[in-house]
DNA sequence: GTCTATAGTAAGATAGAC
DNA sequence: GTCTATCTTACTATAGAC
């Protein structure tokens, strides 16, 4: 299984020429990631995607065998971003992340946001190969909060906080029960936190 | 904003005659319901869930307006579902039922378990009225979490750790992850339970 | 690589027979 | 209320010109 994911890092790697930074390739995934975390894969069309990143629907196709071919590029580039917001950071660096992951302007702007809130339950339904993308992703996130509290349950509680609190939140109308939310969640995260702080 | 959703629900108790149990629409938003929370609201058209009814799509329009008054009416009844898990229950029927929640068996089975972790993120693109009924709903989830713990924070911590553990857990492919992540998020949660269960 | 055009299918919704 | 048939639009995907 663990081979599985190398062989498919490696086939994404191996695509592109070294010395192209960002193709047209990487492009399309960074505009249409924005635009399926606002409205949804399933929602959203090929036409719709392309026009985001200005380009029209025919053209999808030198890119991408099929449309589920784009989820899985955009879920492996939304979550190594997300990843990126706890990793190689000191632990205020980290806590701030967290702090800005509970933050009402993430729940209102899930087009730059994290993934997961947004797409986890299409991604449930897709194929299994996108979802071991997922599972290598959450994986390291994982390990990536288990460095502030070095124990495995700590990291996954604060992890399923962390998406079931944007997540839910973004389903609330009122600014007021949304806030409520989001400091509850703060307040017990920031206390498992503390919990896993003794001497290093 | 509550006098809204009074007249929500009495327009939508006030449809039948009170003498009908269970209506043609009650048995449609079951068997509706079931199959959204299977393969999402977006992909699954109006065809396929008169099919799933035994119905086709022609009658569709007699009892619901649009697919989107639909949804509505599926959350209305799955969240009440929901909420009844854990109301009116003793502490131990209660905690049993946050055990069946973070369960294998629930993972593995959105047809027939809670709407939040299925279709959260469709419901925050959804209308202001079906955000308002979905509101309601996780209120009074939290409500009922808070008389285990007689805390704000506390409940609302164990209500997105509920949600966001089995959302995240049905979209990875092993096992193993999905039961460590199970695992560590009940130790979490049963560890807030034992902190609030002081004396009375 | 990107375009226009189009194939083929399925979508949400309506009309009228029964 | 439910059916079949249909309208209109949108969908995923492909073909061929540039």
């Amino acid at each position: 299984m663990q081979a599985l994911f190398e062989n498919i890092s490696q086939i994404n790697t191996m695509r592109y020429s070294p010395d192209h930074k960002v193709g047209a390739r990487a492009r399309l995934i960074e505009a249409t990631g924005a635009l399926v975390k606002k409205n949804g894969f399933a929602a959203t069309g090929v036409d719709g995607l392309m026009a985001a990143a200005g380009l029209t629907s025919g053209a999808f196709y030198s890119h991408f065998r099929s449309k589920s071919e784009l989820l899985e590029a955009i879920i492996e580039n939304e979550l190594k971003r997300s990843i990126e917001l706890f990793s190689d950071k000191t632990r205020e660096q980290a806590v701030a992340a967290i702090k800005g992951y509970l933050s009402p302007a993430h729940v209102a702007h899930p087009e730059s946001g994290c993934a997961v809130p947004s797409l986890a339950p299409e991604i449930a339904r897709a194929s299994e190969s996108t979802q071991y993308i997922f599972e290598q992703g959450v994986l390291e996130l994982k390990d990536q909060i288990r460095k502030l509290v070095r124990d495995d349950a700590k990291a996954w509680s604060i992890v399923v906080q962390l998406v079931g609190a944007v997540m839910v939140a973004r389903g609330l109308p009122s600014e007021q029960t949304r806030k409520a939310l989001l400091k509850g969640v703060a307040q017990q995260v920031k206390q498992i936190l503390e919990e896993g702080s003794g001497p290093s």
